[in-house]
RNA sequence: GCCGGAGUGGCGGAACGGUAGACGCCGAGGACUUAAAAUCCUCUGCCCCGCGCGGGCGUAAGGGUUCGAAUCCCUUCUCCGGCACCA
């Protein structure tokens, strides 16, 4: 009887060797390798198995690498700055530095149980002066570039973080942090201009052939690109206000524009709102004002119910004609020009906004035959507009744009869904915005050599709202870079994001004093080649760390201009809600997280490891199942206890047969697992090696001793990516003095896997009636014979029509009668 | 509404257009045990014929292409994700 491996006794001791060896820390010295990245955490305290999923498969393809004697750099480290930080400190009043740093403590520890292996020679963490310095650094050459700006302008505020959001940060018109509905307000923040490299950032997306299409179709659809025409439209009676612009991607509809719209916080609208209409207008303004994203969402399909008329009437240029001018909360002052031409007979909104104000419609595309839907928003030849009359879209478009070229009251526009990324934070835990502003010379960049703006320590968090720099006195009080006279220091911080968005090219050499990287080790060692982390960054992290990529290119500082080769998007655990029972991501707030320490405790990280990788292909999303995390222990238990029977039967003769046997198995697996594990397919490749294990257990009693322990050695190798510690010791009890990660990988033999016998199917139309043993490769007239032989009784009496052979594969007859 | 992705046993999931359900979980029966746990062995998509032999049906639904379709094409349904009064 086998006695059960003690994983509470021999992980911790090969996590130990592991480290002590050094196995993982890289020489960026040297020429590149691979560099491999997963995405660096924030220290939030504890990790779950859902985390785990994430660092375990990187792992295991580290291991891999290894094995295989690549050269890796495979680095970890902390984004460290966010608000949670803030929160404990407001909470328990400790310092976010210490709560970050107790954090990160604990997750190191994590990381080691589960049997990760990172280059800690090259730890970071973005709350470090030596690291957010360079954030300041950078920023002062985007303000040099004009790519960051201050301006004022609409923002998203979350009233529960106390702070403004990136557009990006605003999911289904609440905080992404903490769901809280996102109120507008009018501030004065900072920018990056992301949006001068909206078409760079599109264009990028197709050279990137090893990224998830899912993520480039989410960031095209962000960047929003679209073409179209801008023109004016003159308010009629008053030509000293210049008109407004309109935007359209379908100027070719104009002649059917029976009415136009501006947005509620169109500049115009106090001037051209009548008299009488004045109370009206008002309220309406004063209405949508008040709304918050979300509840403009909530009346979304109410078109028509939400509007007001100014009293004004615009002339459509095309026709001459006097259209009236209303004011609709379905026209955003963000996008485009703020107003619209509003053609009913050509889009569904204006339409329902006409049936609604009783406004004409004129369709000016000829809708299909038997067209019985409302605006007609389709191809289709134009009607009712005169010199355009009878071309279709595309032409007609092109048309109706020269035309408002040559009036000289339009222009081609491409629009962006895209803005600029608002950077300002009214938060502490932050990197400091490194501006002053002096009450003589306005805001100013601090001179780079005053370089970093820290953080004050001396700062009281309990219990107080806002932004706790702003009452640091210590900090607040600067010195004017002009003049040298007392000036007031910025007290923003930037997104977290914009840490987030170059530590990658830290990482290559992190002690580097002087320069944000090591210009020259980047130069040889991006970009990143296989990117690991989740869906959730595709539009954030991904997108902002592309942008900064670009623009570090165009500084001459970076080679090339996408930072990650291959992206790899590994999928959610989710579990049982514990109120509704429905499936959701896990997580802490939700409590329904499983625990590593306790399953460790249990069964060991191996088995975690093995049940991780074996639950379903690592991009998708999958639910935790505690039983199925028996099934790993067992398989385990039973490679360690076959280690017993290999070490008795050493020295011992077998049956030929099963040799043969035991070594194409042994092969057939080396190419499974070697090919599954190179596509991200671990779930197969574990697959393979249960089968492995599965036929060693039926010959054990009958191979040779060589024959079981060059077998079992392939298996105990091909398994250690996933199941470090137990192979390990397995290979140590074999009698083997190097690690296994420097025991080189397995190879498996072509020849051996050519010459085997093959399983040929034999169907008579189409349905299989038997199967055939052959040599591979067996020529067509052989292997038809065989498989006429073999299917005689459903060919009796028929006529053959057909006989399809496909080697080594099957054999399909086609008969009549 | 638009754009992606996915629907395969009781469950997680395998399957270059070529033997559907690998591997694992659950379940059933058996061995070992005083007993239980653990472990090991056998069975395990559905249906029909008493079992076996054998046969039929089966990859969301319906149609098509093909000697052959889970896989390709069309139509429909459902679920998941993204974007969304974007002009």
């Amino acid at each position: 009887m086998a006695v059960p491996y003690d994983f509470a006794r021999i992980e911790p001791f090969w996590q130990g060797y592991w480290q002590r060896e050094g196995f993982a820390v890289a020489d960026t010295a040297g020429s590149k390798d691979l560099y491999m990245l997963m995405m660096f955490p924030y220290p939030s305290g504890d990790l779950h198995v859902g985390h785990g999923r994430n660092y375990i498969l990187g792992d295991c393809l580290f291991r891999m690498f290894m094995m295989q004697g690549r050269r890796v750099l495979n680095p970890m480290g902390w984004d460290a700055f966010g608000l949670p930080a803030e929160n404990a400190a407001i909470k328990r009043n400790v310092h976010p530095y210490e709560w970050t740093r107790a954090n990160i403590a604990r997750m190191k520890q994590q990381f080691r149980a589960w049997g990760i292996l990172y280059d800690w020679d090259k730890e970071l963490a973005s709350c470090e002066p030596e690291y957010y310095r360079w954030n300041q650094w950078f920023f002062l050459r985007m303000l040099e570039k004009g790519l960051a700006y201050r301006g004022r302008a609409p923002v998203n505020w979350c009233a529960s973080c106390h702070t403004v959001l990136a557009n990006e940060q605003v999911v289904s018109g609440g905080c992404e942090r903490c769901g809280t509905a996102v109120v507008q307000k009018d501030l004065e923040q900072w920018f990056f201009r992301i949006t001068a490299y909206a078409d760079r950032l599109l264009e990028g997306l197709d050279r990137l052939p090893h990224w998830p299409e899912k993520v480039k179709v989410m960031q095209r659809n962000w960047i929003g690109r679209s073409e179209g025409a801008e023109f004016t439209l003159e308010v009629q009676g008053r030509p000293e206000l210049g008109g407004f612009r309109v935007f359209t991607t379908r100027p070719h509809t104009a002649f059917g524009m029976t009415f136009t719209v501006l947005a509620p916080e169109h500049p115009l609208v106090a001037q051209i709102t009548t008299p009488g209409q004045a109370a009206e207008v008002s309220a309406f303004v004063e209405r949508v004002r008040r709304s918050t994203e979300l509840e403009r969402l909530a009346t979304e399909g109410e078109i028509g119910k939400r509007g007001v008329f100014t009293g004004s009437y615009a002339v459509n240029p095309f026709t001459g004609q006097a259209v009236p001018i209303y004011l609709a909360d379905y026209v955003l002052m963000s996008y485009g020009t703020g107003a619209i031409m509003a053609v009913p007979g050509q889009d569904q909104r204006d339409w329902e906004f006409a049936i609604a104000y009783g406004l004409p419609i004129i369709r000016t595309v000829q809708p299909p035959e038997g067209w019985v839907g409302e605006a007609w928003t389709g191809d289709g030849p134009a009607i009712n507009s005169s010199w355009l009359n009878g071309l279709y879209m595309k032409e007609a478009i092109a048309r109706a744009t020269d035309w408002l070229e040559e009036q000289g009251i339009g222009t081609r526009k491409v629009n962006y869904r895209l803005r600029d990324w608002l950077i300002s934070r009214q938060r502490y835990w932050g990197t400091p915005i490194p501006v002053v502003y002096c009450p003589e010379h306005g805001p100013l960049p601090v001179s780079p050599g005053d370089l970093p703006v820290a953080l004050p320590t001396d700062i009281e968090f309990g219990g107080v709202e806002g932004n706790p720099l702003a009452r640091s006195a210590s900090f607040l009080t600067a010195r004017c870079p002009e003049c040298g006279r007392e000036a007031r220091r910025e007290t923003d911080t930037m997104d977290t994001f914009v840490d987030s968005s170059w530590y990658y090219l830290r990482f290559i050499n992190p002690r580097t004093a002087d320069a944000m990287f090591d210009a020259d080790r980047v130069r040889r060692w991006m970009p990143v080649d296989l990117y690991i982390g989740g869906i959730e960054h595709a539009t954030l992290h991904l997108l902002y760390a592309r942008f900064f990529y670009k623009v570090l290119n165009d500084f001459g500082m970076v080679p090339n201009d996408e930072p990650f080769e291959v992206l790899f998007n590994q999928g959610m655990i989710v579990a049982p809600s514990k109120t509704t029972g429905k499936l959701e991501k896990m997580s802490k707030s939700k409590g329904n997280v499983v625990a590593p320490d306790e399953l460790i405790a249990r069964f060991g990280a191996d088995t975690e490891r093995v049940y991780t990788l074996f639950m379903g292909p690592p991009e998708k999303e999958v639910e935790w199942n505690d039983e199925g995390v028996m099934g790993a222990h067992r398989f385990l238990q039973r490679v360690w206890a076959m280690r017993e029977a290999v070490e008795a039967r050493r020295g011992v003769e077998g049956e030929q047969r099963a040799d043969e046997t035991l070594l194409l198995a042994m092969h057939q697996t080396i190419r499974r697992v070697h090919e599954d594990l190179g596509r991200y397919k671990p779930n197969t490749a574990i697959a393979a090696l249960m089968e492995l294990s599965n036929v060693l257990g039926e010959l054990q009693a009958r191979a040779s001793g060589a024959a079981l322990e060059e077998a079992y050695s392939a298996l105990v190798r091909l398994l250690h990516p996933i199941a470090p510690h137990v192979t390990e010791e397995v290979w140590q009890a074999l009698g083997h003095a190097q690690s296994l990660l420097r025991s080189g990988w397995p190879q498996w033999d072509a020849d051996l896997l050519a010459r085997q016998e093959v399983t040929v199917a034999v169907q008579v139309n189409g349905k299989l009636r038997a199967t055939v043993s052959l040599p591979r490769g067996a020529d067509g007239e052989v292997c038809t014979e065989a498989a006429r032989a073999a299917a005689a009784r459903w060919l009796e009496g028929k006529q053959v029509a057909r006989v399809v052979h496909v080697p080594d594969r099957l054999v399909s007859f086609v008969v009549r009668g």
